[in-house]
DNA sequence: CATAGTGGTTGGTAATACAAATCATGTCAA
DNA sequence: TTGACATGATTTGTATTACCAACCACTATG
């Protein structure tokens, strides 16, 4: 029974969670999706297979995410000098600065909610959503169960 | 610094789950927001404005998401016998049996992951995400933070 | 070097979402 | 009671998101 209540709370929050992003997106003209383009561009370029993969939508669809970010000057395309081919994608300094200022406010948004958590529950919860996340079958070195923290 | 680990991990997650939402719901011929009707639907019925402003949707953007929803069956709108403005929204049977098929599968493509926590921790979860998800700002008793299970 | 494969873009269509305008119904005050 | 306003929902118009199929450019392989 407690998966099931466990399932419903993750569902729960991730609905919560994304109405938070797609809020804090909108009030600076970003959908979820460019949201997310500009958070993996921030650290990272990709090219565009690697994008739509990792985004789990269609080569097309990136064109034209990209294609929109890029009028704004939020990003550019560059070739590979390796293969012709390839398209990639960075970030500009103007969608640094946008992705800072929207990850600020995330966090500002978030806040309120992290902070009904001490930091042993914080850690608890870290801890346990990265057991969630890992996606390979390896038991992945849980970092201690429940000794944790 | 937890509290940005957290915020991370909460939104790592909530993209994950998003993903795994959308995959199933596509399997199924529906969206994200489609699928989230008709989960709010299945045990209770609503009104127009109410499923827009729970959804966080304009209300014309309900008009057409019922609609569609309503061609393939698995809906009906009906009068409000005391206003007759109000439109209310049912879920039908053929809409009821899919909302199931569906809540299945997602149960079945979260168990891995659920599947990876024990018990005790499954419990710990749902009391983190519950306090998380609290709205308002009473400290709404949290049961038992480290003494939890 | 021809052929097949890979990476991206283009064109077409449907769904999602918003805003503004509209329509029908309710409510309230003069 | 009726005129003015408010509320609930739909309609219309537009932009974005997303898919698929077809296509172009470049690589790789026989």
């Amino acid at each position: 029974m407690t998966a099931d209540d466990a399932m419903d709370a993750l569902v729960r929050t991730t609905f919560e969670v994304a109405g938070v992003l797609t809020r804090i997106g909108g009030e600076h003209d970003l959908s979820l999706t460019q949201l997310r383009v500009l958070g993996i561009l921030r650290d990272r370029r990709a090219r565009m297979t690697e994008l739509a993969a990792y985004l789990g939508l269609d080569k097309s669809t990136m064109s034209g995410l990209i294609d929109r970010a890029q009028r704004r000057g939020l990003l550019t395309r560059g070739k590979n000098p390796d293969d012709g081919r390839v398209v990639e994608v960075y970030i500009t300094p103007a969608g640094l600065e946008l992705a800072k200022r929207v990850e600020d406010d995330i966090r500002r948004a978030l806040a309120p909610a992290t902070g009904r958590l001490d930091p042993d529950q914080l850690d608890q919860l870290v801890n346990l959503l990265d057991v969630v996340l890992t996606r390979s079958t390896r038991a992945h070195a849980v970092p201690g169960p429940t000794a944790a923290s």
